[in-house]
DNA sequence: GTCTATACTGAGATAGAC
DNA sequence: GTCTATCTCAGTATAGAC
């Protein structure tokens, strides 16, 4: 759709232009010949840089695939500190993953196209864990900022994401039904499955 | 309890011995200047072998502190096979995990030591979640095997581990309690902080 | 066991944007 | 002029191929 090509040499030096060609650059060359077999020297120059400048981008050649989770992060943290006083941690996670749907829509197209190299990849599942990982203590703050006892603070976040993961999964599985219906669906299979506990 | 001791330059070949000295080896260095000031170099160097025999051992840097993993997954596995049948997902992995607790005690003089190298070092945070999700995936299967439903068994298999963490996190910071009592309270928790679903 | 590719790091020079 | 992005060059260490 854009109407740039790399058919100029002078490339603009925007800093984030360039930074968005080393990810469209990454994401091409891993799709075409896999992540073990692209160096950053190939991604740099399919993206008119030095490699020196991809890892002036990117700390690690990993990392070029993983850079919107702040956004959600921000996004969800922010969510769960709007929701009203006396929610239970649980259900304010719920409604703070509701509210994340269309920044996940929003970026599915990306994530489409990559989700076949992470999987292939042991190294970029790794990074994918990591990122998530961040994720559950950026929750486990927010819980705690609303007075979460930390020991529960922490167990909830973490099962409140893999809650969201699973819905995530399920609805790549089954894209008849909406994100927000299959994240219902998964909290409420939570609930059973824990009420079978003591 | 060994009377081995590196006294003598004559040091044993044989595998095993050799692969445990240079783990010990790896632990101190990373103890004494970090994960990232240590080359696989120095590592052999104090075990007394070359660079070569220690990515023989180990496929790379980060692996030579998670070795136990496969002995945790297969009694795991095994203990949720054995749990009487009928008994629902998350109910049956908590018995699980009670029965791993005599391997986690017995691990426990190294895990320690381990610890704070791993929570100081971003590479093998990444290495150690990448194994608990190898746990999890077995677990997963383990519960299939069972008969539990696809998105259900990958969901609870998750929010066990989760609680399993939890119970362990609290255990290093209250071993006043045992280990026993610290899951049972997890488990517990979950329960409660789900059933304010819905 | 030897050799090599390549992932990364650091310092200093250069070139546009403002 | 400052400031920041990029380049150039030189180096170390990991991991894999032989």
């Amino acid at each position: 759709m854009t109407d740039d090509c790399d058919s100029v040499r002078a490339v603009p030096r925007n800093g984030d232009e360039v930074r968005l060609r080393l990810q469209e650059a990454a994401l091409e060359l891993y799709l075409e010949r896999g992540y073990d077999k692209t160096t950053a020297a190939d991604i740099a120059a399919r993206a008119g840089v030095t490699e020196r400048t991809f890892f002036r981008h990117f700390t690690d050649k990993r990392e070029v695939f993983f850079d919107g989770e702040a956004e959600l992060r921000d996004l969800l943290t922010g969510a769960v500190a709007a929701v009203p006083a006396g929610t239970r941690p649980l259900p304010a996670l719920r409604a703070a993953f509701h509210q994340a749907v269309p920044l996940i829509e929003r970026h599915l197209p990306v994530t489409e196209r990559r989700a076949p190299v992470i999987a292939a990849t042991p190294a970029l599942q790794e990074r994918s864990l990591a990122k998530t990982a961040g994720l559950v203590a950026a929750l486990t703050d927010a819980l705690r900022a609303r007075g979460v006892a930390e020991p529960l603070a922490a167990l909830c976040a973490q099962v409140g994401m893999d809650t969201y993961s699973a819905a995530i999964r399920r609805w790549a599985a089954d894209r008849g039904d909406d994100l927000h219906t299959h994240l219902d669906r998964a909290f409420n299979d939570l609930r059973l499955a824990a009420n079978a506990l003591k």
